[in-house]
DNA sequence: TAGTGGTCTAGACCACGTA
DNA sequence: ACGTGGTCTAGACCACTAG
């Protein structure tokens, strides 16, 4: 009933407060901050209030709470890079660019003992396996080599790769998944390098993928761009608000 | 009153049932999902408790909520891959290595016009740079060239590069801040492959990386490994909780 | 105009950590 | 034993969107 600049939200403005404070360094990292009851006090709001605040700079990883001791500012140093090219026909689009595939092979096969294993599932099996070249404006850009467990795209040889990849069709079916990747310089076999039209003495940008669901592994796939026409770009962030899905 | 299981707490419960919704492809994205006062009265607790289980899976990505018309399962599509290599000190640590670092150069210099530019300041204003070599177990794992505006980090000529890394060093001094970077594969020049002790036609894993916060950029690096010693992994996860600071 | 989500209140009980 | 944060309630008013 006292405040008079009800205009903006009280829990806007406690968090830019606490903001304020640790980014200026008047909190210092691991420091202790005031608790729920003290910021109830100073800023004459309920403690829900100050709650939903604090909670909501938790979420975004600029405090850390311990229940029965208090709230703490952050130890930053968690900082990742984050790369959004896993789509390649968006990644095309986005510059402007106009994206072409050619389908080397696109079978169902029994799986080899290798790739058994790397699926978890008896040898033999089913296994779908495509191979495909991207272009950009008429010129090789990847080279995608790829492995599907069938159960999870059982459409998978009906699809029509020139409009979407298989990347995007998975994501449809299995929205929230995990993976692993990694990223390395390569020179490519021979085969791979002219497929790619490539000069020699240019290197490979070579992108392996997991991904795998609850249910067990989706989709294992390499992808090869040439050096001097690929490039990742990511963005470096501090990691907050990374909350864990279970 | 009437619920005899409060033993996990209702909020989690409610965020539970609706992640099962939507996983299991019940609840498609971009539908609308059972108002507030709908999830109200079906599990019978009071209104904010729904609220802030909804609230909760709008932060992790999992809905999308539009005042005055409802509550949407979030669109899928927004992945990123994750990589958290940035400290090498730290990376090497991690796999049980051993990091020695040499120091090539280091120095308080003029900047020349196009260093100048990258970093918005007048030419001739000195600079910090610095040109190290990473080694994992005796043998080089990176080259790193990397100029600092001096502002941010006034004792850079002090630090001892042997037990940190001058990212580390920054890291602290500027806790939050945002960069960009970019990775790709290149052969390298003569001079760096003798640094690195590379066999010929082993290509590099180049990555360049920009860091800046509020009162301008602070670090321009390039990162240079050899193919067949690096690899960069990560994880990819669905974007969820990427909350924007401001 | 009716329904939606966004915000806030003034209580309450609990589990936990610290002393 | 006391203070901490974690959770929940049963109301309330608001801005917004939709029909």
């Amino acid at each position: 009933m006292t405040q008079d600049t009800p205009a903006k939200g009280m829990r806007a403005r406690i968090a830019d407060h606490v903001i304020a404070r640790i980014t200026s360094g008047e909190w210092q990292a691991g420091e202790r901050i005031p608790s729920e009851s003290a910021l109830t006090a100073s800023f004459g709001v309920s403690r829900m209030t100050v709650h939903h605040a604090l909670r909501d700079l938790t979420t975004r990883g600029f405090l850390v709470r311990r229940s029965g001791s208090g709230t703490y500012v952050a130890e930053p140093g968690a900082y990742v890079a984050e790369y959004g090219h896993l789509d390649i026909i968006e990644e095309i689009v986005a510059r402007g660019g106009r994206h072409r595939a050619e389908v080397l092979r696109r079978d169902l096969r029994p799986a080899t003992p290798v790739e058994a294993e790397a699926f978890a599932m008896a040898a033999g099996q089913p296994i779908f396996h495509a191979q495909i070249l991207h272009y950009e404006d008429g010129k090789p850009l990847e080279l995608e080599d790829r492995l599907i467990a069938p159960a999870f795209l059982p459409d998978a040889m009906a699809i029509d790769l020139s409009a979407q990849t298989l990347f995007s069709r998975l994501m449809l079916v299995r929205p929230h998944r995990e993976g692993s990747e990694s990223v390395c310089a390569v020179m490519g076999s021979r085969e791979e390098r002219t497929l790619l039209q490539m000069d020699s003495d240019i290197p490979c940008l070579k992108v392996s993928r997991k991904t795998w669901c609850s249910e067990g592994v989706v989709t294992v796939a390499s992808m090869l761009r040439p050096g001097d026409r690929a490039r990742m770009d990511g963005r470096i962030r501090s990691m907050v608000g990374l909350v864990q899905d279970h």
